[in-house]
DNA sequence: GATGAATGAGGATTCATTCAT
DNA sequence: TATGAATGAATCCTCATTCAT
């Protein structure tokens, strides 16, 4: 955020703003919001964005870095250092898949930051790639996941977790659950697709 | 294309449009490219834009469609029917980086459909998704991939390639070769990242 | 017109032409009609055009010289030597309605003249007004009509006319026949509206 | 009015505006005037006009309802209920020349709505035959006038007062004053032209 | 802090007209 | 004559941002 409000009147301002923006620019894209349109939904004066943002780009890039937060968090809570490996993986997709079901204009605006604002674009993902690389060195460290693990197979994973939630999760239809998809594409992470004893 | 030409004068006309404008969404995004700057790369008049288009809009359709089909032609000539179903994936992939590498641009027109025309971005993808999964149900057909792949593993699949796409090709940087990172996803996705004889 | 055709296909071209615009200016209206339209409903090619007018002006001019043309023959084959002064208005109105109602397209390209091209609406009111003054001589002095009737009393008695026309024939509506109308504006025009007897 | 303004300063943006609009529209008609010539004559930014009008065309019927108001209060002074019927008929027309040579730009903004917003010219002389058959029922009533009279009356009445407005005051020229013309018309309208003893 | 009017650069689009074939 | 591609001036409208109150 851009300008901290020093007052509980401002904080409440600044949250209507944000929840504003939120909706606005996951419903209508960056380019087709306006500032006007925020303003009307938070319930106060066009003026008044000014007082807390510098500009729509940077409200922009706040909530990016906002709902990018809001991912790694609920990826978070998804896992336990109980679990396995794979099961860390399992259920950090199926937490992805569920949180992209409920919060599609967070997907979306994370996603139009390629566009919008390519550096916290790249942040978001460069952030999350390392630490799934982290996570698969942890595994190999574990004995589970085998052993040159690196950048490639993290980008990799997690190329297949964002498709898999674009096409599952964001656009939805077909009867798959969360489960269903995460569990398949556990396996095929864990085992491939090459066929048994070959290859 | 929304008005085809009944000339040869005008097929001309309308390719120079095209080209220009790839490179002008290429570099500067579709919100940033303005028609007057396309039809003055081009070197038509202004005017002659909505000879062929109706709106900027219909001109980037017009482009993903094109672009789309260049990706598919792509990918299909760096394949050959005497590869193994795996030799393929491999291959496809590594066509796909380097084409990316070539043509960065075609990258970020394909991926900004998803802003600008939702149901190019999604033809586009779905598309391409039904294509693996041929692929894939052949591979097992040949028993050289296992059995019970379908839409869910196509999908993860082509999102290991795009990410990986992204990150090697479009960002660069790092110094492994196309055939370095294809390969890598190549095993990745034959055997998984599970240790041998587990899981 | 402006360039008189020289071979048959050409006068055929012509007519084409004028029949289309006065379909198109009928309803659409000077300024939302189109030449290519024009062309289109004509089924010639644009360019075709300017063969044989030197503007979209010059046309809509050539058109409202043939409307009023019309609009005066419908009024003289209305009217015959034989009927009395006031009965010859009373037909004359009658046509005029009957005019109007089936061709609402010549009243509405007439009228648009006076914003289009101010000096054919003139000439086209002046010159029936004219028309009317000299009825109205040819009335008093056959001792139907009284004396003393001039140039306002043309125009007055041209205006009931065309009110009377816009109203019951244009918007219609309202299950009066064009002879009803006709009989009361004939009425009026021959005794006022004053009580008898008083004034 | 599209938005009204809500400070004082605002009131005064939105009256010049129509003050220049008035001006401009009357001067060059609807489609050769320009929002930014009429912003410049008002002396307020091309931005400012969208504060207030949704279009051009909103801001012409704007105009029309404006004028169709000054119109009507305009013959509203003009008669006083101590009049004549038959002379509140010439004083409404004799006003309503003066006020259309003081005013020519009224004239021609509410004539070419026929062509720009019909609804709102449809609107006005509507509401003017009501007035006008209201008069006319009055002086039935008060037995000046003859019974019988009704709406068909009140468009010819109607009529013969504009169209010698058109030719009197709006092409002025000849050397008849309001007065002399609301006096022939206001004969013409109490006696017909028939000669005296017939028909 | 809040308000909302004012600003003006910027860009898409239209279409009458010209012209090469 | 006919064709239809090419031209570019003209203008409406949007909207992020500024600023006076």
């Amino acid at each position: 955020m851009d300008k901290t409000p020093r007052t509980e009147r401002g904080r409440k301002t600044l949250r209507k703003l944000l929840d504003a923006a939120a909706d606005e620019f996951g419903e209508r894209g960056f380019h087709e919001a306006s500032i006007s349109s925020i303003t009307r939904r938070a319930g106060v004066a066009l003026g008044s964005f000014y007082t807390y943002f510098d500009s729509k780009e940077a409200l922009f890039q706040a909530l990016v870095a906002d709902m990018s937060e809001a991912v790694k968090v609920s990826a978070r809570k998804a896992i336990s250092p109980a679990m396995s490996p794979l099961e860390i993986e399992r259920a950090a997709l199926a937490a992805f898949l569920d949180f992209s079901t409920e919060h599609k204009e967070i997907y979306r605006i994370i996603d139009e930051a390629e566009f919008v604002d390519p550096s916290s674009y790249r942040e978001h993902y460069e952030t999350i790639a390392k630490l799934i690389e982290q996570r698969l060195a942890a595994g190999t460290e574990a004995g589970e996941f085998r052993t040159g693990l690196g950048e490639v197979h993290a980008w990799a994973l997690m190329g297949m977790n964002v498709f898999v939630g674009l096409r599952f999760a964001i656009w939805g239809e077909g009867n798959r659950t969360p489960e269903d998809v995460a569990a398949i594409v556990n396996d095929m992470l864990a085992n491939g697709i090459a066929r048994k004893g070959q290859s």
